[in-house]
RNA sequence: GACCCCAUCGUCUAGCCUGGUUAGGACACAAGCUUUUCAAGCUUGCAGCACGGGUUCAAAUCCCGUUGGGGUCGCCA
């Protein structure tokens, strides 16, 4: 049976890169019936912390990501002090100071690669590796080769940039007399201008989940980089991916990560969610926001969100979409202010909140009923009404249908705006 | 600098392994339709095999080189 493993350093979050590696590695377990290992690699004592692991796992319990098995490290320090006294004992290893080093022969090493194939180093530029520090914890690579060998890991599956860390993790499986795994290196993201950072938006698993990515768009954009399901496919789920899923198939080139394409991906899986669930997801925004508070009208909720779910990308765009039915106060920019209410209105404005007062339905049909038969009246254009009826509502110049928000807005509310509007 | 990896539209990619395609799709961008606005949706458009040599009847596809990009050279992981 196959056996990957996921190995994060707990010395900062789960970042977008250490996800989609995570993710790579979990869907070839999924794919091939084998295990999926969680490995927090806390050997630093210094730079790792608890809250750094907790918010790991739940990043990758977030994600979908789920593991066969856990271990920590920092559990498992006996086990490297014994691997390293047997290589002293034996001689392939020796002491500098408190420090343990591992002897590099000069020889070939060659690594077949899953995903590139073939590749050659000489040792003889590589120096003699430390196994354990003074301190008497052990190096990544001695640890990250000792419990590879322990977990019984079949496959190492790994960012690019430990290619050159895997002849040195061969010469301790060869010292230890330890058969080494299969390895496959993934290709890295980047950002814009060359390594991924803060410069192209959010980097911890986190920052997505704060700014309303839904994990399941966060996945669906991973995979795509670096892999693809064929058939001009872009949308499609972990489990359909999974049995698509070839790690032989996964690309050698460096991936360009777009933000452009992440949010039109996240806003394709929000419009196909039934409002009731979306509704879920956006309440802890709301009541972050302050939008609302404990008791709220449920049912009224569901068909504001069912408004907005067409323009939505992100959960929060929400909170920006439709932040005034909740604000008592509205904030009109100038500009937007100087377009729609500098001619005044007022008289127009004042008819049009005594009909609409006098509704008994305050539905979107009986509204548009109201405004049409009023602009038909005075013999103006409807339009010349609608955006200063919406600006003087909403604070926008955009939105959805005017009488669906007057209709959301409420009756109250939308009778009083008008009647303020030009105060 | 040394070693290693990589190279198809601006970006993500299909095609490459097993040479013969009008080089396909998606994001972004542009136009049109729709429309009370913005989106969404639909239609159309723009745009690519880094370069130079080979091999071959035929090269995006195989080989070599150049250039360009990336990674690693820690008692960090």
């Amino acid at each position: 049976m196959i056996k990957v493993r996921f190995a994060p350093s707990p010395t900062g979050y789960l970042h977008i890169g250490g996800a989609r590696t995570a993710l790579f590695n979990w869907m070839y377990a999924r794919a091939q019936a084998g295990k999926f290992v969680l490995r927090i690699e806390d050997t630093d004592r210094q730079r790792s912390r608890q809250e750094f692991v907790d918010e790991i796992l739940e990043s990758m319990r977030w994600l979908g990501l789920v593991w066969d098995e856990l271990y920590y490290q920092s559990a498992r320090f006996d086990i490297y002090r014994q691997q390293a006294q047997k290589l002293l004992d034996e001689g392939k290893a020796y002491k500098d100071g408190e420090a343990v080093i591992l002897k590099i022969p000069v020889q070939e090493i060659k690594i077949d690669d899953l995903i590139r194939g073939e590749i050659a180093f000489d040792t003889a530029t590589i120096k003699d590796q430390v196994l354990m520090k003074s301190d008497g914890s052990p190096t990544y690579s001695f640890a990250c080769v000792v419990d590879d060998a322990a977990m019984a890991i079949t496959h190492v599956i790994r960012g690019e940039d430990h290619i050159s860390n895997t002849p040195k993790q061969i010469m301790i499986y060869q010292a230890l007399g330890l058969k080494a795994p299969k390895f496959a290196h993934l290709p890295l993201i980047m950002g814009d201008d060359g390594r991924l950072s803060k410069r192209t938006g959010a980097v911890a698993v986190t920052d997505y989940k704060k700014e309303g990515f839904l994990p399941e768009a966060i996945v669906n954009y991973l995979m795509l980089l670096g892999w693809s399901p064929g058939g001009n496919q872009e949308k499609i789920d972990l489990a359909s991916a999974v049995k698509k899923f070839s790690i032989k198939k996964v690309n050698k080139a460096a991936a360009v990560f777009s933000m452009d394409k992440l949010k039109w991906l996240n806003g394709q899986y929000i419009k196909e969610m039934p409002a009731g669930r979306l509704t879920d997801l956006i309440i802890p925004f709301l009541k972050e926001k302050g939008y609302v508070s404990a008791d709220f009208d449920r049912e009224r909720l569901e068909k504001i969100v069912e408004l907005f779910k067409v323009r939505m990308s992100t959960l929060t765009d929400f909170l920006e979409w439709a932040d005034f039915v909740f604000v008592d106060q509205l904030t009109v920019g100038d500009e937007i202010r100087q377009q729609h209410l500098s001619r005044d209105r007022s008289k127009e404005f004042r008819i049009l909140s005594e009909r609409v007062s006098r509704l008994d339905t305050f539905d979107t049909a009986s509204l548009e009923k109201t405004f049409r038969d009023l602009v038909a009246e005075l013999g103006i254009q409807a339009s010349e009404l609608v955006h200063p009826v919406r600006v003087a509502l909403t604070g926008k110049a955009i939105g959805p249908g005017l009488f669906d928000t007057m209709a959301i807005l409420g009756k109250e509310k939308t009778v009083q705006r008008l009647r303020e509007a030009f105060l």
